[in-house]
DNA sequence: CGCAGAATGTTAAGATATTAATCACATTGA
DNA sequence: TCAATGTGATTAATATCTTAACATTCTGCG
């Protein structure tokens, strides 16, 4: 027999992953010629935009694990890219900011990945792009899964 | 002086890294239960899906560029959920097909994926995932960029 | 036939992801 | 004050991503 069931699933993670690949073709060209990877210019954006941040801030807001945030943040700064100091009043946190060079280099290139943005956008349509924009927001919303495969007692709405 | 004019940027990389991560919350405990990586089971369940196929075509369907496939399936054989081997007229294509194991072990982690995909499903909405679905479907067709940053004499506005 | 060029995988090297364990410092409470 | 606990970052180990360079095998054509 042919196989499983499998009733055409949706595969939201692989559409999510496709739609991802599409739409970084447009950057990755603009990032390789200035020698960025992906995740260093998320961090570049964000110092840039808000300032001097705690590395933890950064990973949530750039969506990287704390381990390979302490490697990023150290080959960056050995590039000239960023300064890493430690809070003096709580020295486990540390404190990221970004140098000279890093602001140059990032005020320099984002005019150009902007451009990248309204190429898509010219393409996909404003107003799709909008909505597409407003659902991934709330999706990302999802409240986290239960637990579904431990051997703990699943957890019941009396835990709430 | 604050910052960059940052037009309250839309991300849209950002978005789709954001939204993926918060869906594979949902998946990613059950791979864990049973020592899957997302890409190992993306691979298994085309395999059950739609049978034996060549390396080629898996990464494609399951967005894996082929440096990284071939560890994967290397890993895979190892483990015992596939077999590996060379096209007869074609040595240059190899074949993948689902041990007996692995097609065991899909169709028994297969339901509780699906448990996973309802649960999401229940939450966001099955309108407004199709519609989600519908859109990043679209986007994946966006056409490839056309190099900006070349030797070739910069595009200008003249260009659109 | 024979060879240039295309197609398919693989290696190599460096960067990031992922999970678990650990280190250093902070905070709390007895 | 000190032990217990918590928090933020790092280390470790393995898997995967990315780009470039190779190695083979095919294909088409002179």
């Amino acid at each position: 027999m042919p196989t499983s069931s499998a009733q055409h699933q949706h595969r939201l993670p692989q559409h999510l992953l496709r739609a991802r690949e599409a739409v970084m073709a447009y950057f990755r060209p603009l990032l390789n010629s200035v020698g960025l990877t992906e995740q260093q210019w998320r961090i570049l954006r964000l110092l840039d935009d808000r300032g001097e941040m705690e590395a933890g801030v950064i990973a949530d807001l750039a969506c990287i694990l704390s381990p390979s945030l302490t490697g990023i943040l150290v080959r960056m700064e050995k590039a000239g890219l960023i300064h890493r100091s430690r809070d003096k009043v709580d020295s486990r946190r540390l404190i990221v900011s970004l140098s000279l060079e890093g602001r140059q280099l990032t005020r320099e290139v984002a005019p150009l990945s902007n451009a990248c943005y309204r190429q898509i956008e010219a393409h996909f349509g404003e107003e799709k792009l909008e909505l597409l924009i407003s659902l991934l927001n709330e999706l990302e919303q999802l409240p986290a899964p239960v637990a579904v495969t431990e051997d703990k007692p699943q957890l019941t709405e009396a835990d709430l």
